[in-house]
DNA sequence: AGGTTGCATGAATACGAATTCTCATTGTAT
DNA sequence: ATACAATGAGAATTCGTATTCATGCAACCT
């Protein structure tokens, strides 16, 4: 059976009320009255039931993530593991705990944002993936739930996000590569609407600065292996890109798949730069040049004002934040002879 | 301002009680009734609090899992990624979710168990990561608390749980290694104390059958890079190993980083078996050698464990459940040449 | 001394939903 | 026609805590 502050309060003879002061810390309470009660409950082991505390206080303590990823989608890219090692890092300490879940599904994502949302399971969420038209925001704003986007918001859109800057990253990726004299340089992207892609398409671009009509832009789904078979395609092709800007490391890794298949070597018949700057670029023969976002402050920015916002800390208007990222150059964007 | 039971009853011309019974899906409801407070739940978009819910049903349908890692150190390896990823597929569509939380210390875990135990913030906790001596279990089964153990409880411990067979799947790496060639096999462990640690080195000695006195037993913390460093050691022994079976992929990668430093050549002059057969074995050049461990099916089975225990559907005494692991030869166990 | 202020504490209530208790109505049996 | 069981739905209670309201006592002031 539990042990309830009626039970203490029994025990040392006073009213629930006065048992439910002493936990909040309330100063009027006498110190001999306070020592017993707080005697009682050590005696007894007891905990505030943190149920009863949601429904009255209107608080679980507990801020949500919805990752939408198909199945073994989360191992398979150490993005996500890295961001909600981070959450949980700043978590950590704090009176906040993580509820997660994972759909597969755009449909499957609206019903459980929706779920959450209404149900009042989390005190506030945390959205990820953002597409150019997102579906859940909307609903968030109106419902006036604390949410905070990592990414992208839609132009005009006036929410709370942080985010990196995708697209000047991808402007120094790309001519990064130019500096080192590779000469076609393309992009591996993902499919158009999802906005990191689409930023960091444009920085490229921008780096470009027209001298190519997207001849070497290609599209693959997340995940190394469609990268890898994306790659495969586009290195066959007689007139093939000497390097290539990387949506993400594990496609990047892809890429370097495909290269050793077809006897490409790199970096120098191929330079390749990633994004994320994941642990594994150490990894392969020579390392990686990845785009390194920071994630860790990243994260901590956007738990922060979360928790401000809901514990009506905040004031103003929601504002975007911005972390610069930064370059991290290794072995297979630096060509080691003079390229063919 | 949210809309309960009460404003639907209102609105419906009922109680709430019968508002609930509706919710309930309870039969004896006048067909008329119930779709009028149908129709008044839809117009309204209702949805149950679940703060007062759980409150009253002592239900949180939340299940808790705690890892115990040192900040960033859940991206540095994919086995808990995959490990959440399984449990967040197995919940997806059930009425639970997942509750996560990341400790760094053995303290903090202690502390946060006792937490999530007696405020009853969770319906039932997944373990992982057992020690020999495991604080948790202990007081987990003073409460009753439902819970179920990924790994291997101390001998004659009464519990829960589903395993793999650590024992032999490392028995059958080691032999494996043997049958190829290689002579002086020798094992990258964790700490002792780490059960599965502990475990898949009884395999290994079982396989040697007494042949070898632990000469080329090395121990070294989780990570890559801890594995690279311990492996650099190790590696430049006069009489150093020429295969080693490593307690896990991560590890084995810094080992294959610190054999690429020295320059012994993979697999002909170091034969390498690794374990959770992570999708980055694939990744590096030739193939890491791997035991798969079957995550989905262990997951699968705690978590259908836990619910049932939950739901009191479980009859009879606590149960182990091992699920068996296979072994995935790639290139770095297979020697191309005859080996030196 | 009488009245006011201050303050510590207990009593009562609210949070929102589930469930038990109660009662009225209908149907059935004698 | 009377008695009794069955049934559908409202009233009341409960879950455990936080908070407001009410009260009684002590200290203080004129």
């Amino acid at each position: 059976m539990r042990v309830t502050q009626q039970d203490i309060a029994r025990i040392a003879s006073v009213s629930q009320a006065t048992v439910s002061r002493v936990l909040a810390g309330d100063e009027k309470v006498e110190a001999a009255i306070r020592e017993r009660v707080i005697e009682a409950m050590r005696a007894h082991n007891y905990q505030p039931d943190v149920r009863a505390r949601s429904l009255r206080s209107q608080r679980t303590h507990l801020i949500g993530l919805v990752l939408n990823r198909p199945s073994g989608g989360l191992s398979d890219d150490p993005f996500f593991a890295g961001l909600i090692a981070e959450i949980l890092d700043f978590l950590n300490g704090r009176p906040y705990h993580l509820c997660l879940d994972m759909v597969n599904s755009e449909a499957g994502q609206t019903f459980i944002y929706d779920e959450m949302l209404r149900t009042r399971r989390v005190d506030g969420l945390i959205l990820v993936e953002s597409e150019a038209r997102d579906h859940r925001i909307l609903r968030l704003q109106m419902d006036r739930f604390p949410f905070v986007l990592i990414g992208n918001p839609m132009p005009g859109n006036e929410i709370h996000s942080v985010d990196n800057d995708n697209v000047l990253a991808a402007e120094i990726a790309t001519r990064h590569l130019l500096d080192q004299g590779y000469r076609r340089v393309g992009m591996l992207a993902a499919r158009p609407g999802v906005t990191v892609s689409d930023d960091r398409l444009a920085g490229y671009r921008r780096a470009l600065f027209g001298r190519q009509d997207d001849e070497y832009v290609c599209h693959a789904d997340f995940g190394s292996a469609a990268a890898r078979e994306a790659a495969r395609v586009l290195l066959r092709q007689p007139n093939r890109p000497d390097a290539l800007v990387v949506l993400d490391d594990f496609m990047a890794f892809g890429v370097v798949g495909a290269a050793r298949e077809l006897g490409i070597r790199i970096p120098n018949e191929l330079g390749l730069v990633g994004f994320n700057d994941s642990n594994l670029c150490e990894m392969i023969e020579g390392g990686l040049s990845s785009v390194s976002l920071n994630m860790s402050d990243i994260v901590r920015r956007a738990c922060d004002r979360l928790l401000q916002i809901i514990e009506n800390r905040y004031e103003g208007a929601p504002r975007r934040v911005v972390v610069s990222s930064s370059l991290v150059i290794r072995g297979s964007s630096v060509p080691t002879e003079v390229s063919a």
